[in-house]
DNA sequence: CCTATACATTTTGTATACAAACGAGAAATT
DNA sequence: AATTTCTCGTTTGTATACAAAATGTATAGG
């Protein structure tokens, strides 16, 4: 029972940091949480801990946890770094799949598209983490996993708008992002190694278009005529 | 005081690991750990949960903590991966390093050297962690640096025999390794990327072969973004 | 002789009380 | 008025006692 809430606390603050229910730079206070989860101190910070040890929190001496920043230079590296973590792991994963981590990550699948389509922006998020990480984990590679953990939980903060779509265009994003799950699932099940690595790239271009956008939004327009033409391009 | 004491004991018990005086696989126990370290259970455990997040032992439920064990799969992912990582951060270094860093870096160099000389094989291994984890702090990329980190756990514990030397050739291959040091650290502080990754990639060689008695599979390609689309490249 | 089960021992996990460090604000000194 | 120092409340760090789980051992039954 106490060990269902430790466990629960820990997947929950996971979840929250992921989701920036709890935003970059926020302090976490010991005491606070503990009496949240219903917990003492001691399990807690062990479960602090944990999340320090997979870039979710930092942890300052007597000064405690505080959720990871992601400060400008952190996504500059973020954008440079991703395609080749993401592709290694692709190629390695593609080598290395079971049958049953398939099963599994088309098991997270479906649940993700079921989400996507329901239009539950939060869940949708947190279901892509688990997809990217599943693949991670076939990868069977502690090095680059573990490089990869920390991508994916920038990652999947940074893009947590990707899932909440404004516009038919983004409708039609997340339709295209679930179809190249789909395409990366054969992929790697069929083990082609390289067909996984270019559908990975290509997943990732889809992304990174709209995190540019996130980051570095359109200009505003300079005038109200083209504005209007815009609009009515579409 | 008491601060110290846990520091030390964190930081003695990675010597210790990294060293393979406690070899892969050990029990770690926590009542007799604490003991050793002058300090009670509670931030002992703590001390374990960051060897944990740090690829040192693996924590399992009621079951205590055990040195991360190097089986014959984890052998043929490192030689796989580590010209990937290696070469990776030592591009980034050369392009973010500071002029500080590189004054600690010949500091660590000239420790080494020094020990290298006297035969001291174990401070040799240690100081040599340190200057490649020095590195890959310049690279001021924590996604790669993850996974150096726990590549240097592993390379460190394996190489544990390259500073010892038993032969005239052993001792030529320790004398070329610390004058690759130096050339790399000349090539970082130029911040010539390229001749940085020639470099490291030519020390990872002269290891690996030193290493050469296990299986070793193809490396990943180096170029797995720029085959396919430098578009990507930012 | 082997297996299974109950019990005892050991080890890990948690709660709580206490100690130490930090930070904010008041008081004192220049 | 500005700066320093002191004090107190808050928060983090540690020790210890206790609970729970796992492991080892002995004994009963087959």
């Amino acid at each position: 029972m106490a060990k269902q809430k430790k466990a629960h606390c820990e997947a929950d603050l996971r979840a929250r940091i992921l989701t920036q229910d709890i935003p970059p730079g926020s302090d976490l206070d010991e005491a606070s949480l503990a009496e949240d989860y219903g917990i003492s101190r001691t399990p807690l910070r062990e479960v602090l801990h944990r999340l320090a040890g997979g870039g979710y929190v930092r942890l300052e001496e007597n000064r405690g946890a505080k959720v990871e920043s992601m400060d400008f230079a952190t996504l500059r590296v973020f954008f440079q770094t991703a395609p080749l973590i993401y592709c290694s792991i692709a190629r390695q994963a593609a080598e290395n799949r079971s049958s049953r981590e398939i099963a599994a990550l088309k098991e997270t699948q479906v649940q993700l598209s079921r989400v996507a389509r329901a239009g539950d922006a939060r869940q949708s998020g947190l279901l892509n983490h688990k997809f990217h990480e599943q693949i991670g984990e076939m990868a069977r590679n502690p090095y680059l996993f573990a490089g990869l953990k920390r991508m994916l939980v920038d990652h999947t903060r940074l893009s947590q708008t990707f899932f909440d779509p404004k516009t038919n265009a983004d409708e039609t994003r997340i339709k295209k992002a679930i179809e190249q799950h789909d395409a990366m699932i054969s992929a790697i099940e069929a083990q082609e190694a390289a067909l996984a690595t270019d559908l990975t790239l290509q997943h990732w271009d889809l992304s990174r278009d709209q995190l540019e956008k996130y980051v570095r939004p359109d200009p505003i327009p300079l005038d109200v005529i083209s504005m209007k033409d815009h609009r009515n391009a579409i």
